[in-house]
Formats: structure tokens, C-alpha cells, sequence
DNA sequence: CCCTGAAGCTATAACGTTATAGATGTCCAC
DNA sequence: GTGGACATCTATAACGTTATAGCTTCAGGG
């Protein structure tokens, strides 16, 4: 397809130039399908344009016509920010203040393979820097910017974290400690639910379980069929089937407040008591479950922290390439507990 | 400071050369600390560019040097969002998608001038539309963009909402119909927990108080000294102290989930039981207050449609300047009580 | 007094795009 | 066969920036 181009080249209107034999001008008025071009130069400058990718220079464009071709959405900053997002977002753009970058946001959506916005930002030069998070072990999206030495920063470790800018919570130990702590107050058959398989903090977290099981000689093990991102609905209706099945955990790890709640709920409604048969832990990175029941047991997280992190983290990638990258591992002890 | 400058006068590198009678090149290079400038050239084009305000066209070095100084928040879009920011976020990047349209966010802090963030956006040119929340009935920010038609859309109505793109649901009715729903309930004394006064749709909701008093004639009152975007450490510490006081209410609308929690909470502290002493009303985008206690009466918000709406109306505002601005408004009724 | 080298500045070109004015060719009317 | 109208294409310039090579000036050595 692309074989006219020389490789590594970016297309551009000179590009098509070349290759339709037009002059640039004419190329340009025919993409914009202006009046005095022929419908017959215009299917073809347009056939070309799609076969060589052309997708117009935004700097290019915005130079000549000053359309910036980007939509600002103004997001005020609350100080009693109870939102994950807008907490990460929030401590990113703070860290950049002052800073001559601006924060942009490229949704990946479920349906489409979470290579695409990292490789269209990368090839078309959107942006500078990157992060990224839900890493996974041999992440594509990691292997692919470390390749073509693209600056990026990453929550979550991957499989080269040696090797690149990231920020990770210590999952491992994120469990261990709740095992130790759930044992202490004397549950013996403990549960866990994990994140979605494949993820890297959810390997941690497994070695989390098998060390808790080693070390502190409890009965611990990783729920099946259920992840801690799925929908209350779906946690909801997965205890209601297994009643039949084993029940008999007495202490629950969970990775994501809203699987907490949706569990602490299902288990009421087996007419279990919090602290009495049952205890809960959770990871919380906003104080809120302590509210939904007090009997919970908590691992804070600081989001706020993270995002300044990352951001310090991809702007040094950018600015010193070949310095040693920024990396944070945030380590738990019992003071995070509540 | 700026009597150099032709009025309406963006500043350039060109400014900067005309005023100080050098090369463009050379205040580029000075400004850029090359080397072979020397140190009085160098102040002066400092002084100079910090007196007229120069600001490096960021279209212009990316052309040039491939330097875009963004950075790229990748944000994977979940399927069971249970956050705002990152919902009304991930529906405009859907509306979005597949338009020219890159999505950017700037943060606009508490301790700074609303305006600023807007301002820096119009005047530098760094976005062809602009989306803002948090509106208030004379807001400078729709008053500045207004004056210099540039193209926006706000959540929330104005002053001026005959005249620009606007989504906002109808708070008026929300009171009205949650306190007709609570008095449904035999609830007699109300009192509703308004967002921070100023903010249009506090207005709205203090018009709904109005109107619920004479068209149902019950007892419904704003709480004074408190919103709902307080923390709720102090909201709780404002019921602790006012025990004393008025504390014969048995029906609270709440404008925010997270004041309704701590309102709440405040309340079975003091031992009282939802949904026998007392109803408490709530609105709601994500389905999670029902976890916390069932009995809370909710009103849901579609913050997916939200984005979805004010996505649209930019984009129609920055095509087609001169049509009739894209305006939406949601009525609650009874089925949108659960 | 010429030559060399350094310091300090500038002219030029280029990044990719598009608005403008102009060029070329065709066709028809007179 | 000349003029004009029209359709279609192109050359040029400009947006703001910076890398590169080159220019000027001056000091100091021979």
C-alpha cells in the first residue's frame, strides 16, 4: 500500500504532491474540496491521501489558519476532591504548573486495542511525553514506546520497569499486610478480589497471597470467576449463585472500593455481620468506606501523590532521556491501615 | 508596560525585534540562552519580552522543532465508570472521536482567578472551544468569552443562557419534586443542604425551595452556614455543634452523594433511624448511595449524556458560530426517583 | 599593516499548511 | 479569429519559530 513512500516518511500534502504529480496548493484545495477543483483530481488526491495515511500536521495547520483543532474542558479543582480521576488529573496538572506542558486527555476505549491511542500519539507527534496505567506484565504499549524512545511514565510496574519511568503501589505487600491484619484479629479462611486477570498489579497481588500463605500459614486464596472491576450487579448476583457452593471465608481482601461495597453488601444479605462473622479489607484511596460501614479495614492509598509523581517522572523522561528514570514505589506499612 | 505594542497585538519573536532593533534569530537565540549572545543583549531582550508579555507560539516551535510540550494522560475508559470526572471526560472524548477534535484539560485552581485559565485559553489561542461548569448567574467567564465570541459551552445556565451553549438539569424541579416525594412521606419540616451559594443552580435550587413552600405548603428551609461541597468532616462537626439547635427536621434533600453521607451519618449518630424519624433526598450520577443505605431517596443524573450534549454544543458553537447555540435541559419527573 | 581568531550578531531557509492572486487552457459567441 | 467567460490548476507568500552558515567587528600577534 504504502510503497510510494520512503520509509520513515511522513506523509504530507508534499507528499501527495509528489505523487499525484499536483502542486501542493492544489492537493490542499482538493482535500478541502473547494469549488474550482475537478471532482475527478479531488477522488484521486483523495484516493492517495487514504492509501499514503495522510493525516494533516496540527502545528502546521494551526500556524496558517490558527484553528487549534482542540477543545478545552475547564475542570475546577475541589479541595475535598472525592474522585479518583479528577485527583489524579488535579495533582497532574499542579505538578506541570509552571511548567511549559499542558495536560491532554486520550480516552482508550474498551472496544479498541489499547495500542491505537499510544501509537497515534506517537506517530503524529501529539504529544511529548505519556502515561499510561493498567500496566501488564509484557504491556504493548510499554514495549512499543520503549522501542521507538518515546518519553512515557507508567502507573504500575511492568516487566522492564528496570528500564523505564513509573509509580507503583506495592500490591504484594498490600496484601500481605491485610492478611497479617485480618489474622490478627483471628480470621482463619481469608478470600481475595483480585483486579482483572493479566494486569501486573494483580500478579503482585497473587504473589501476595501465595507469600501470606508461606509466611503467615493462613488459608488464603484468590476468588475465581469475579474481578474487582466488574459491576456491582455482577458481584452482587455471583454471591447470590455460589451460596450453594463454599462460603465459608471468614476474611475478604479487596482490591477496589466499589467491589468492597458491592461484597459487603452481598454479604449482608446473607445476613452476615461485619466484624462478627466476616471482616473486610479494602484499599481506599478516598475516605469514604469507613462511612459506608465503619467495621471496614482500610489501606490508604494517595492519589494525589501519584500524580505528581508521574508527572515529575514523564517530564524529566522528556527532558534528560538518557538520565536514570524516575521511579516511586510506595511501600505500606501498618501506619497505612485504618 | 505594554505602550509598544499596536493595540490588539499578539507579541512575536517579531515584536521583540522591531522594539529592541536585533534579528528575530537573534532574541530567539537570546531567549533561548544561546551561547554566542551576549549577556546585556540577553537582559535586554528578557526585559523587553517580559514587558509586552511574550508568550512562545506554540505552534510555531512545534513546526519548527517537533516539540509539542503536551503531555498525553492516557485514560482508559471502564465500563462501570463510578466517577464523575472521568465519566462527563470519557463521554466528550466519545463524542469526540472521530471528529478533528483533541480533548485538553486545565485545571483551574481555588486560589486563582476563574478567569484566568479561560483567559490564558482565548488569548494564546489554545483551543478552538472551551467547556466550563460551575456557573454562576453573572459568570465573567461566559461574560468575557461572550464579548469576544469565542465559542463555548457551559454545564449550567447564566444570566445569558438565551444566548450560548448550555446543558443544566433542572434543579428547581429536583426540589419540587423531592419535596413533594418527602411530604408524599409525611415529612412536615425540610431542610435542603444547597451546593456554595453564588453558583446558578444554587440559585435554582433556592428558587425550587420557594416554589415547593407555596405550591405544596410544606416547611422547607435552606440550612444556612453549610453546603454540600464542604468536607465531611465538617459537615458532621456542624451537626455535632448543633445539636442544640433546630434539630426538628425530618426530611433533608441534599444536592451533593457525598454531603448526603456525612449527613447521614451525622444523623444515625445521633441516633436517628432513616426512613422512620427522618427521609433523606439525594441526587445522585452514579448508583452507590443505595449501597450505603437503601432507604436514602435518590434523584438520578446522566452524566454520560451530560458530556455527550456539551461535546456537541462546542463543537457546534466553534462550526457554526452564527446558529442557534445548542441548549439542552433536563426535567426530572417521578420515574427519575428510585 | 596584515592575518587570524573570536565574539556577537544576522540572513536564510525550512517545518506544513492555506489564502490570494494569477496563470493556463477551453469553449463559445460574435 | 478575436474576445470574453469559465474551469481548473499553480506560484507565492505568510503564519512563528529555530538551525545553520555566514557576516561584521575588533583585538592581538607577527
Amino acid at each position: 500500500m504504502k510503497r510510494h513512500l520512503k520509509p520513515g516518511e511522513k506523509p504530507t500534502l508534499k507528499t501527495i504532491a509528489r505523487l499525484s504529480g499536483l502542486a501542493v496548493a492544489t492537493v490542499s484545495r482538493a482535500l478541502g474540496d473547494a469549488p474550482d477543483i475537478s471532482a475527478d483530481t479531488k477522488v484521486k488526491v483523495r484516493r492517495i491521501a487514504d492509501e499514503v495515511g495522510y493525516i494533516p500536521n496540527r502545528a502546521g495547520v494551526r500556524l496558517r489558519t490558527g484553528r487549534t483543532n482542540v477543545i478545552s474542558l475547564i475542570l475546577p479543582v475541589e479541595s475535598n476532591m472525592t474522585n479518583h480521576t479528577a485527583k489524579l488529573q488535579s495533582s497532574i496538572a499542579h505538578e506541570l504548573r509552571g511548567t511549559q506542558f499542558h495536560l491532554n486527555v486520550t480516552p482508550q476505549f474498551p472496544d479498541e486495542d489499547p495500542l491505537k491511542p499510544v501509537r497515534y500519539i506517537v506517530e503524529n507527534g501529539l504529544a511529548d511525553g505519556i502515561i499510561i496505567n493498567s500496566t501488564r506484565a509484557d504491556d504493548e504499549r510499554v514495549a512499543y514506546m520503549m522501542e521507538r524512545k518515546f518519553p512515557f511514565a507508567t502507573h504500575g510496574r511492568t516487566g522492564w520497569s528496570d528500564a523505564h519511568a513509573y509509580f507503583d503501589f506495592d500490591n504484594q505487600t498490600f496484601v500481605t499486610l491485610a492478611a497479617k491484619h485480618l489474622a490478627g484479629l483471628g480470621r482463619k479462611r481469608m478470600k481475595v478480589l483480585l483486579p482483572p486477570s493479566g494486569l501486573n498489579y494483580t500478579n503482585d497481588m497473587m504473589t501476595g497471597i501465595i507469600m501470606a500463605r508461606d509466611m503467615l500459614g493462613v488459608d488464603i486464596q484468590a476468588m475465581s470467576n469475579l474481578h474487582a472491576e466488574m459491576a456491582a450487579e455482577q458481584i452482587s448476583a455471583w454471591f447470590e449463585d455460589a451460596k450453594s457452593s463454599d462460603q465459608t471465608a471468614d476474611g475478604y481482601i479487596i482490591s477496589s472500593p466499589m467491589a468492597c461495597i458491592a461484597v459487603v453488601d452481598a454479604l449482608e444479605r446473607q445476613g452476615v455481620k461485619l466484624g462478627q462473622e466476616v471482616d473486610v479489607f479494602s484499599r481506599e484511596a478516598i475516605p469514604f468506606l469507613k462511612y459506608f460501614r465503619p467495621q471496614i479495614h482500610l489501606m490508604r492509598e494517595d492519589v494525589g501523590w501519584v500524580g505528581t509523581h508521574l508527572a515529575r517522572a514523564v517530564v524529566q523522561a522528556i527532558r534528560a532521556p538518557n538520565a536514570k528514570p524516575l521511579q516511586g514505589l510506595e511501600v505500606p506499612n501498618e501506619t497505612y491501615i485504618r
